[in-house]
DNA sequence: CGTTGAATTGACACCGTTCAACGACAGTGG
DNA sequence: CCACTGTCGTTGAACGGTGTCAATTCAACG
């Protein structure tokens, strides 16, 4: 499964894969990889950044899953799942500060970069610049479709989305395989990433392995049944941008 | 309530007021405002982009509401509410097809700017190419407070968000009064937006109405107890970036 | 004044929460 | 080796919020 990327891009690899990282230059990828130092490896439950704190890098996911979680008043709500390729915090980079917690789901790799280096690589090209906007608004895009999935799903459709998203993410990078995935998530923080409770997602992982469906348990996603999981999730993958109605394809180019 | 801006910058003078607008140069104002030309009209239900559709310009609504919805087999869901001031579809300028359409709600007055003309703007201006990467942050910022209300909160916790968040942002830009402001969204509109049905949506209207809360009818929304309000919305509105623990503050120059 | 869409009401079934408890399992320390 | 502990996973029952169906009233408009 490894690809050319992984070796010539240990850091930044996957950063846009299947999306607009063929709109990359030779050259912005090297600059994108050149920003990057160190990989440094975290636990299971580790905070990598925390709501308000004041950021002044932003982090790449290298290896492993991350949570966007905010927590109130003794609940925690998961707004996302970062996957290995995913900056997962360059929108600190003009907000400043974040309005949610980035926390590690199982051990992660990942690498960072200040923002004042990152100044200097954009500075002058508008280019990579926006192919790093867009990469934020990637993100705003499975946002709503979780606002979708909230809004018209049950629960057990709105797990068998995320399970959908995720596979289809870690494919768009080249990961996960032809039977499923490895995923550390409990019930618990399914429960919190679909809004419902951990007695109510249990049922609910339960009623999808007996239906033949899919299989979570102890860390692995096994599908079953890739066209009956679709369906309940009623899911559709454009809002992800890869190849598809919604691609970008040659359109990204700017004219001068 | 006409600020100094509105007249100086008729069309782009409410664009990151409350926000980051202090943070604009009087030449980056200047700069943005001439990008744009004529404002035009359109009535209630107007479809000014469409999912999938190839785009070349980003509008900027200048008065009125518009609505970002998704049709999905004969059920429409509302992902988010635009208000005056906002950029509607700048994501647009680096996503270039949209995963959702933009349809006003009551009249709207909007105006348009080419990508090609953005391009000449932004290029080798770092700072504005933040300030509006910003902007469509803040959106994405607002998908995940939608993502957290319907994962916690009950139909008229949902309803009450709803019109937090608009009074909010309402006032961010200096429209509204102190006793609410005019809305043209139906129940249905509010339902859609809500995740719920229209007629569950009229339960949760009238007992906002009985309970003294808040009154909605006619295009108008009356704030009666802002207080309770807030409360039953579990509202904090931290996540729009104006003045509060997560504003940006002098944080956002661009070291040299 | 008839038409149309929005707002409203009531009955009923169902999805999901809550409370309470128990089982499975890994890590820890005696 | 076993008892202890905490987390995750599992189960059953009662309650309440929400969706659905069907029908009626209201407001705006030509």
């Amino acid at each position: 499964m490894k690809k050319a990327d992984d070796t010539d891009y240990p850091v930044t690899g996957r950063f846009l894969q299947g999306r607009l990282r063929h709109a990359m230059s030779r050259h912005e990828a090297d600059a994108t990889e050149a920003m990057f130092d160190t990989v440094e490896r975290f636990d299971d439950g580790h905070v990598l950044s925390r709501r308000g704190e004041l950021v002044n890098r932003s982090t790449i996911l290298v290896d492993g899953y991350v949570i966007r979680a905010v927590v109130e008043r003794d609940r925690r709500h998961i707004v996302g799942i970062q996957v290995p390729g995913d900056f997962i915090d360059l929108h600190g980079y003009a907000l400043k500060r974040l309005d949610h917690d980035l926390v590690a789901v199982g051990p992660v790799r990942v690498s960072f970069v200040d923002h004042e280096r990152l100044n200097h690589t954009l500075r002058g090209d508008l280019h990579l610049t926006r192919l790093m906007w867009f990469s934020t608004l990637l993100d705003a895009s499975i946002h709503r479709a979780w606002i979708m999935k909230m809004e018209q799903l049950p629960a057990d459709g709105r797990l068998a989305h995320l399970l959908s998203e995720i596979w289809e993410r870690l494919r768009l990078v080249g990961l996960g395989d032809a039977q499923g995935f490895d995923f550390p998530m409990t019930q618990i923080d399914l429960a919190d990433a679909c809004g419902t409770t951990a007695i109510h997602m249990n049922r609910m992982v339960q009623k999808l392995r007996a239906g033949g469906v899919v299989d979570i348990r102890r860390g692995r996603v096994n599908v079953l049944d890739h066209a009956q999981l679709r369906s309940i999730a009623r899911y559709d993958p454009d809002y992800l941008y890869g190849p598809g109605d919604l691609a970008v394809g040659a359109h990204f180019e700017i004219a001068d």
